[in-house]
DNA sequence: TTGTAGGCGTTATCAT
DNA sequence: ATGATAACGCCTACAA
């Protein structure tokens, strides 16, 4: 291992490592012409590179950013990721990309390890489990943090108070259904997420409150839950159809429930939209790719993965951005 | 900004620091009962944990994993990232993910970055840039490396040598052609990748390859080009149909040039498979949803992840691990 | 079985 | 304008 330090480049530049360090840092220090060249020189040759394990050692924090998410293979997180290690990189962060695989356990571990890594603040896309034991291990954590000083944001709704980067999770809810009705739709299914997540318990929430406001019945056997995936909402869409016959549109409550549910609609040989519409949210990139191309609300995730780095780095306190989120209309829903 | 350290933990237990090293590391140490329970009692309650940035100043390397990918948001990398965070994960590692937005500037500034932070190692899922000065560039990072003690392997063809975990490229090309014409298909387009990369120019070749053999005369008007995203595939798609109007089937050099493909098919007023074949290399998730299911050569991602990770922690010199990969039949290719 | 002390590479304080 | 040195938190030879 053949490390070169800055007291080898002080060397070989005849001067002190005091030098070298203001030099690297361009400290606004006055240092003669002569001096800085001869270090810039030593610097290049040496091809010295400061380590970060020693400066983060001296300031206490590393020029890092953790980022917690769900499942990074998924588009919607995906995306999130792109805006952060963006940003980050134009702030000179690098990212720290954790994946729970949607398991709370990992996901606490992680916010231990990110700790030890003393990284500048943690971005939360997961998370915002609705069990006591959960949410009191994650304030605990949130409590363990404000004290050491370690910034958090999160990206989804979490039932506790937590600065956040989000958009409205009911009003995405009730957008969508509110888009159906006003296009004749009044069968309307709902395929949502697990039943423990807040993001999907205020998406069911703005769906019930759309229905309520037109005056349309609320039934219950118009209602499945999934596991926000592909699969989940192939299945989803499967058990739906078996008990119900006369829908005229399914509301979604993300992409990846629609992509399944418009697989398992092509299988029952339904054409969407003539037979049967679909709506969802999120607009993830393969929306607009679909056959028919996805009608979905826009979330801005690559936006709020930026947006939650600029949080991160330029901290303050009681941070409450709620980003806006229209429908992006495309083939898949059908006015009546 | 409230730490604790080991000095705090050894004061608070009463005991020396190495002791409590010695607890905190479990290393086949003796010690006795009564003073490792008082150590871990302190630990408790001091809710003490190691700070990384020291051990890995001592260590000279920290446990992180560097991932560079082309672009995060991609299913392609969204499952090697997934293989590798979850590998790296179970072994103690994490992972910083670096996204090149397709720059080969960028992704040279990654490797510097990663080297500072110490990494144990970097998996590359970028460059294959057949240009002599990134080629050399490439080159010279490798032989610092070598030098340094960084591990690297890389997950896609880099013209280069270098330690690799990754299918035949050229053989997935060809698979995917033999299996059209075995299907009787000989009007075969295809749409490929980046003309500068090793991965596109693998597959094409493998494609020119499967129809010599056949003795299918080559038309160079059935050959375009895109950039692997979904939108290339759906302009370049576009463009393939304003000029040639025979074709049985598209080959399709990555599944989201054929998710482009197919929306552009689509609108043209083409039914798949009737009207026209499609297949790709990758199965990304969204292949099998997509309508009708896109049949495609199999990619192990993210298989391809955990091991790069192995590979990184488990180092060995001339590592040259070849997947294999075959056809997922599904049902966006007709038998003529 | 337990403890002392030096050093990893950097920055910051305090001389000169 | 430049340099010596202490400190950050950890690990590990070496002592005891």
């Amino acid at each position: 291992m053949n490390t070169v330090s800055i007291v080898d480049v002080a060397k070989h530049a005849g001067v002190s490592v005091t030098t070298v360090s203001r030099v690297m840092n361009n400290v606004d220090y006055p240092i003669s012409k002569k001096t800085r060249e001869k270090v810039l020189k030593a610097i290049d040759e040496l091809q010295y590179t400061p380590n970060k394990a020693a400066q983060g050692l001296k300031n206490n924090f590393s020029d890092v950013i953790g980022l917690i998410v769900r499942d990074i293979s998924d588009s919607y997180y995906g995306e999130i990721a792109r805006g952060v290690t963006t940003r980050a990189s134009e702030l000179g962060y690098l990212s720290f990309v954790c994946n729970t695989g949607r398991n709370p356990e990992d996901e606490l571990m992680y916010h231990d390890i990110l700790w030890q890594h003393r990284v500048k603040g943690i971005i939360l896309a997961a998370g915002g489990l609705d069990q006591v034991d959960y949410k009191n291990k994650l304030m605990n954590q949130l409590a363990r943090h404000e004290k050491s000083g370690l910034n958090i944001v999160s990206l989804a709704p979490q039932g506790i108070e937590i600065p956040y980067v989000m958009i409205n999770e009911f009003e995405a809810g009730k957008k969508i259904t509110e888009y159906l009705i006003e296009r004749g739709h009044t069968k309307i299914a709902f395929i949502g997420g697990p039943q423990k997540l807040y993001t999907s318990i205020e998406r069911l929430k703005g769906f019930k409150s759309a229905l309520d406001i037109a005056g349309i019945e609320y039934n219950k056997d118009y209602i499945t839950k999934s596991d926000f995936s592909q699969n989940g909402g192939y299945e989803a869409c499967k058990l739906l159809l078996s008990k119900v016959k006369d829908l005229t549109a399914i509301c979604c409550a993300n992409d990846n429930i629609a992509i399944g549910t418009m697989s398992a609609l092509r299988e029952h040989g339904y054409i969407i939209p003539k037979d049967i519409s679909v709506i969802s949210i999120g607009d993830i990139n393969e929306a607009k790719y679909m056959i028919p191309p996805l009608t979905t609300l826009s979330i801005p995730h690559y936006e709020m993965g930026k947006m939650a780095v600029d949080v991160i780095t330029q901290w303050k306190e009681k941070v409450e951005i709620t980003l806006n989120a229209s429908i992006c209309e495309r083939e898949s829903v059908r006015t009546l």
